[in-house]
DNA sequence: CGACTTAGTCCACACTGTTGCTTTACTAGG
DNA sequence: CCTAGTAAAGCAACAGTGTGGACTAAGTCG
C-alpha cells in the first residue's frame, strides 16, 4: 500500500489536518507547512472544495499583493458517531468536522444482563437514531470504544473486564453489517486520546472505576504488539503498598483507589502525578490530558497537584513545556474520541499504515467496511 | 516531503528492508510482503540491482512453472561507521550491509581533559582511520552515539552527564563538515534499539553506569517531543527506597545500584525485571533486549530471571510472546547501534517522517549533509 | 495611473505504480 | 521427444501524482 492513490490520501489527508489545526490558513501557508508546491496545494484544495469538506473564509490584508484566501473546514460537511460502551450502558455522541458534539444520548444498562447479540442490536438501534435525519453518504462512519483487552487490527474483543460472554465477539464486523457504514473499534483509553488533536507526542490519562492511558507517539497512536497499548494502572509504585485486582502490591492504580477510599483527593493526584512523571520521561510527551470521574470530580485539584509534581521531578527548563490539563469533553471524552478513531482517517492522525515499519505491510484493514 | 521521490524511496526502502529481514527473498514474495505489483517490484529490484545493493542468488525449487529467483543483499556494497562517545572514551565499529562488524577500535581516554574541538578531530581522525581502504563513495554515514540529553533534529548536544564542556556543541555539524560524510546523532540508548532489525514493538535497555531504554514502536524510533525519551531509570518504585543522584527517592535506578553494589545482582534482576515488565505492559512490546556492562556480567542470570518476572506480571497467555534476550553485540552494542541509525535510513527504519503525525511536516534533517 | 508584489492557476512534463500482454523457464504427461 | 500447462518476470501503453515555468488576478505603493 504505497502507491499514487495512498499518496494522494495521504497529501489529502495532510493538508486537511492542517487546516483543522490551524482553524483558518492560506494556500500559501499549507504550501509552506506541508513543504508541498503551491501547485500542489492548489489542486488538492480544488479537490476537497469539490467534495464540499473545506470553503473559503475571507481574506487576510495584503501586504502589498494579491492578500491570501483563507480556507476553513466545512463543519457539516461530514458527521461521524462516536459510541463508548462500559459496564453499566453506552453513551453516543454525534461529532460534526470540527470535533463538535452536535448531539449526545446516555443509556444505562446491564450488558451482562442481555447476550451480546442483543446489546448490539440496541447499539446499532441507537447508531441509527442519532444519524436518522442526516443524508447517509455524508456520515463517516462509527466509532467504538470499549475497554480492552481486545484486537484492534481485527475487530474481536477480548475477555473485556465486567463484560462476561463477549470474548470473541468480533463487534466490528458485527456492527457493520448491522449498519452498512464502516466501523472502527478501539480500547476505550485509546480512543481518549484521539478526543481533541493535540501534541504529536501526548498521553491521555484516565482515572475511574481502573486507572489506564491513551498514548499518540511521533505523531501517531501507540498501539503495540497486540493492540493493548496502554497498561497504566498496574505499574508497581511501593511493593510494600496494597494488594491490587491484578495480583501484584502497590500498583498505582491500587495506591489511587485506596488514596480516593480514603476521601483523600490531593493523595491520589500526588500518586498520579509521580506515574505521569515517570511516563513522561520515558516518553519525552509534550502533552498530558487527565479524565475520568475521579479527576471530574475536583479537575481543577488534580490538574494543579499534577502540574506541580511533574515540574518538581523535571527540574531541567527544557522539560517545563509539559501541558497538563484536563479534558474539556467531560464524560463524553471517551465516546468523542471513539469519533475521533473515525475523524483520523481523513485527517491523518490515525496510523492507517499499520505495524510495519515503512508502512508497507499487507494490513488488516483497520476498519471494517459493509461488503 | 511526500512527492514521487519520496514515494519511491518509501518503497525502496521498504524492499530493501524486506529482503534484509528474509535474507533471501524472491520477487513474488516481496510483491507479497509490500502489497506492490509483480511488475513494479521487477523496476525496484532492477533499480537496486544496478546500484549493486542487491543480486540474484539461487532458485527456489519450481512448484510447476519458472521457478523463483532468490534476492539477497551485497553486503559489501556500501558501509557504515558507528561512534559511540562516552565518559571514558570512543568506541568505533565498520558495519557492512548486512550489519556485521567488519572492523572496530575502541580507545580510551578522558574527553574532559581536552576541548571539545580537539576530540572531534580525534574522532574524525579515527573515522578516517577506518574508513581508509574503502572508496569513499559506498560509505553511507556515520552515526554517533551520545549519552544524553541532546537535540537530536538539530544536531546539538545539551548537558551531557559527565562531558562538561559540551554544552552547545553542534557535534552533528562539526563532524560532517571535517568528514564529509553524512553524519547522524542521536542519543546512545536509542542508538541501542537499532542495533539490530527487530520487533516492530520493541525495547533495548541498557544498565551500566545509569539505566536507560531505547524504544521501537509502531515501527519507527521513539524520540519524543524534545529528542530525549527513554529515562527509564528515574522512575520511581518505591518511595521509601534509597535516595538516588536525581533527587528522588526510590528510582528504579538506584535501586538496582545498590543491589549491585551488595553484588546481588539477582535482586538487580528482579528489580529491573518489574520496571520491564511495567514498560512491557504499558507500550505492549513484543521484544526487550538487555545490555550494559552490568548485564554482560551475567547474561544469562539476567536474561532468566527478567524473562521470569516478566511471564509472572503478564498471566494473560497473549502476552507470554514477549522475547527477552541480552544482546549479542557485547560492548559493542551502541556503537552498532549508532551505526544503524545510517543503516535505518536505507531500510526504512528510522522516522525519516519527522514529529508530524501525517509525516509532511517541515522538517530539520535528520542527519548532516556535507555541503 | 502605472510599477510592483504576491496569490493562485493553466499547461506541458517527468516520473510513479498499474494493467494487459508476451516471453522465459520450468513440470507433467503421453 | 514433444506438447500442454503453469508460474515468474519483463515490455509497452497508460492513468495519475507532484513539478516547473509562464500567465492571470488582485491587491499596495509612489
Amino acid at each position: 500500500m504505497a502507491n499514487l492513490t495512498a499518496l494522494r490520501d495521504h497529501n489529502t489527508a495532510a493538508v486537511l489536518g492542517r487546516i483543522r489545526a490551524a482553524d483558518e490558513i492560506s494556500r500559501v501557508e499549507l504550501a509552506l507547512a506541508t513543504g508541498l508546491t503551491a501547485q500542489a496545494i492548489s489542486k488538492i484544495v480544488q479537490r476537497l472544495a469539490a467534495e464540499g469538506l473545506i470553503a473559503p473564509a475571507g481574506r487576510v490584508p495584503s501586504a502589498g499583493g494579491k492578500p491570501r484566501t483563507l480556507l476553513r473546514l466545512v463543519p457539516q460537511a461530514r458527521w461521524v458517531v462516536g459510541v463508548q460502551l462500559h459496564r453499566h450502558g453506552s453513551t453516543l455522541v454525534l461529532v460534526d468536522l470540527a470535533g463538535r458534539i452536535v448531539d449526545a444520548t446516555a443509556t444505562r444498562f446491564d450488558p451482562s444482563g442481555a447476550t451480546p447479540q442483543q446489546t448490539l442490536d440496541l447499539i446499532a438501534a441507537q447508531v441509527e437514531a442519532v444519524i436518522a435525519e442526516l443524508p447517509r453518504e455524508r456520515v463517516l462512519g462509527v466509532g467504538v470504544a470499549c475497554p480492552g483487552p481486545l484486537d484492534q487490527r481485527t475487530g474481536v474483543l477480548h475477555q473485556v473486564t465486567g463484560l462476561p460472554g463477549w470474548n470473541g465477539i468480533p463487534l466490528r464486523a458485527e456492527l457493520a453489517a448491522r449498519l452498512g457504514l464502516p466501523v472502527f473499534l478501539d480500547k476505550d483509553t485509546t480512543a481518549g486520546v484521539l478526543s481533541r488533536p493535540g501534541a504529536p507526542d501526548r498521553a491521555f490519562v484516565y482515572l475511574g472505576d481502573g486507572l489506564g492511558a491513551g498514548l499518540v507517539l511521533g505523531g501517531r497512536v501507540q498501539r503495540g504488539a497486540r493492540t493493548n497499548a496502554g497498561e497504566f494502572g498496574h505499574q508497581v509504585i511501593d511493593p510494600r503498598g496494597p494488594r491490587c485486582a491484578c495480583g501484584n502490591h502497590g500498583c498505582l492504580e491500587a495506591l489511587c483507589r485506596a488514596a480516593l477510599a480514603d476521601g483523600d483527593r490531593g493523595r491520589a493526584a500526588d500518586l498520579l502525578g509521580e506515574g505521569i512523571a515517570n511516563l513522561v520521561r520515558l516518553l519525552d510527551l509534550a502533552q498530558v490530558v487527565l479524565a475520568g470521574d475521579a479527576v471530574l470530580a475536583d479537575p481543577d485539584l488534580f490538574r494543579d497537584r499534577i502540574g506541580a509534581v511533574v515540574r518538581e521531578r523535571l527540574p531541567d527548563p527544557g522539560w517545563q513545556q509539559v501541558g497538563v490539563t484536563v479534558t474539556d469533553a467531560g464524560e463524553q471524552v471517551v465516546a468523542l474520541g471513539a469519533a475521533g478513531l473515525v475523524l483520523g482517517t481523513l485527517f491523518g492522525e490515525s496510523d492507517a499504515d499499520g505495524p510495519d515499519a515503512a508502512g508497507l505491510a499487507v494490513q488488516a484493514p483497520a476498519a471494517q467496511y459493509p461488503e
